[in-house]
Parts: C-alpha cells; structure tokens; sequence
DNA sequence: ATGACTAGCACGGCTAGA
C-alpha cells in the first residue's frame, strides 16, 4: 500500500497537477492540506474519474484537508472534537480546518495541516503551541483504539539541522525554534517514526522550497513534510521518497509529495495454524 | 533589516502562507 501527502496550495489551481500525479502514481492513498476550497466546491468528480473516494473538511479560501483513496474510506473523523467532544480548545481549533482521518484498509490515516506561526512574534506562534498541544490529547485517544497508525502531513516544523538548507541562519526562528521541535517530539514519544528517515539520513532532501528569492533554482528548501509510522507499521515500511520533480512543474505548488511504500496488508502466513488455508 | 512569490477574494490591495 502507497500512502502520499502533498500541501497542493489550492486544490483547484493544482487540479490538473494533482490528477496527473495521481493517474502516473496511482498510490492508494493521497492526502491533501491547504485545498483551499469550501466543501461544497470541492472537486470530487475529477478524483472520482481516477477511482478515488474523497473525505474532506474544507473552509473558504484558507487551509482546508482531504483524503483520496482507491480503497473504501472507513470510519471518516473529522476535527479534533471528533475524539475531544467536549474540549473547548478543540473547539476552538477546528474552526481552522486543518485534521481529517479515515480508516483505510484497517489503517488509521490522520492527515494534518499544522498551522505556520508566522513568526515567533506573532500571536499565530502561541496558536500553532496551542494546537500542537491539542494534537498531543487527541493522539493518546487515537493512540488507545490500538489501530495501526499512520500520521501525515505538513507540520510546518523542520525537526533537525539537517532538514533546514540553512541551519546557521535558520534554527531558532519559526518552523526551527526549540518550543516547536520539542512540542513535535512530544508527541512523537518513542511510538510515532519518520518514515523518511529509516531510509535516508542525509541533508539536502527537502518537501518545501519558498516562492520568493528563487530558493528552488538554489535548492534552498526545507524538509517539514512528513509521514509518522506507528511500531507496527514501521515494520512494514519499504521505502520513502520526496517527488521532488513536481516543484518543477509550471504554476507549482510549493511543496512536493512525499510518498511511503508500506507491505500491508502483512504477510500473516507465519505461525498461524496452516490447516486455516485448507478449510 | 527587509522583501522577495503565489493564491484567494474580488477587481484593489489586503491576508496568509513558510
């Protein structure tokens, strides 16, 4: 099973480059942040040419997620009140629509859009705290159902030097700064495991590369796109890549897809009792 | 130190992104 993340920065600008990618990729899943586009625009019909479901929560103009899937789209949660119903913080929080999840083939798919923060003087700094710490409650919940688990998204957070192009320049502002990282390994905890890292230790492998000052003719870019695999499925991970070609594209989103290959569902032959497959 | 680009909304410059 192929499981991608991709923020697209609007859905409708990028659709022709989403449905593209999808048709050449074909992963199962593909999970989308900043589709920018209230429910009732959203364009289904073009994912559904391609064989594939949609679960969105979506809000004019500003963020917005969603979750495509050739596979039947299963217990579909949207917001943090979906496991926090009477967390005022939550509440607060989701009227950002920035958290979906779905079951997918006995997977849990959270798919997030954490917020930016602006800048460490901002009140849009304490914001993203805030919410990271949400995010903390409502994982212990989603982490106690005992479903294998798989996080993704855009975290807006570069976790070590060797995701920043510029870690002299770059470490202790926003999307670098030690409150943020510390929130995200939280978290994390010993449970949650980047995927692009059991295969790939070295810099220079970034997800986001800025509009401005022609950081992706430099390479100047960030690697704050992630997927999190739980204990189980970390097992099962054969591969993680970043399709960084598609920032090369015309009129590109800023970010690329990040793609996980998983061996599921696992091979359950070993040590079951073999008179099962003869019944 | 600052701004650079891009998208949405709406049609003029804002907000927001990261």
């Amino acid at each position: 099973m192929r499981i991608a993340t991709w923020n697209v920065n609007s859905v409708r600008t990028r659709l022709e480059q989403v449905t593209a990618w999808l048709a050449a990729e074909q992963p199962e899943v593909l999970c989308l942040q900043e589709t920018k586009v209230a429910d009732a625009l959203f364009p289904h019909d073009a994912f559904a040419a391609l064989g594939y479901a949609t679960a969105i929560s979506g809000q004019k103009a500003y963020n917005g997620v969603a979750i495509l899937s050739r596979l039947p789209l299963e217990d579909v949660r949207l917001g943090f009140a979906a496991l926090l119903p009477s967390d005022p913080v939550a509440a607060e929080l989701d009227e950002q629509k920035r958290v979906i999840s779905a079951r997918i083939d006995g997977v849990r798919v959270l798919d997030l859009y954490v917020p930016n923060g602006s800048s460490l003087t901002s009140d849009k700094y304490p914001y993203k705290l805030r919410w990271l710490a949400c995010l903390q409650r409502y994982l212990t919940l989603q982490q106690a159902e005992g479903e294998p688990l798989v996080m993704l998204g855009d975290f807006n957070i570069g976790p070590e030097e060797r995701d920043l192009h510029d870690p002299e320049r770059l470490t202790g502002g926003i999307m670098a700064s030690e409150a943020e990282r510390q929130a995200l390994r939280e978290l994390l905890g010993d449970q949650l495991h980047d995927a692009f890292r059991l295969f790939e230790p070295a810099s220079g492998h970034w997800s986001w590369w800025d509009y401005r000052s022609a950081a992706w003719e430099r390479d100047r870019g960030w690697r704050i796109d992630h997927i999190y695999l739980d204990d189980s499925l970390q097992e099962l991970a054969t591969g993680c890549v970043i399709h960084r070609a598609v920032r090369g594209n015309e009129q590109p989103s800023d970010h690329a897809p990040v793609v996980v290959n998983l061996a599921w569902p696992p091979d359950d032959d070993e040590g079951d009792d073999p008179e099962a497959e003869w019944p």
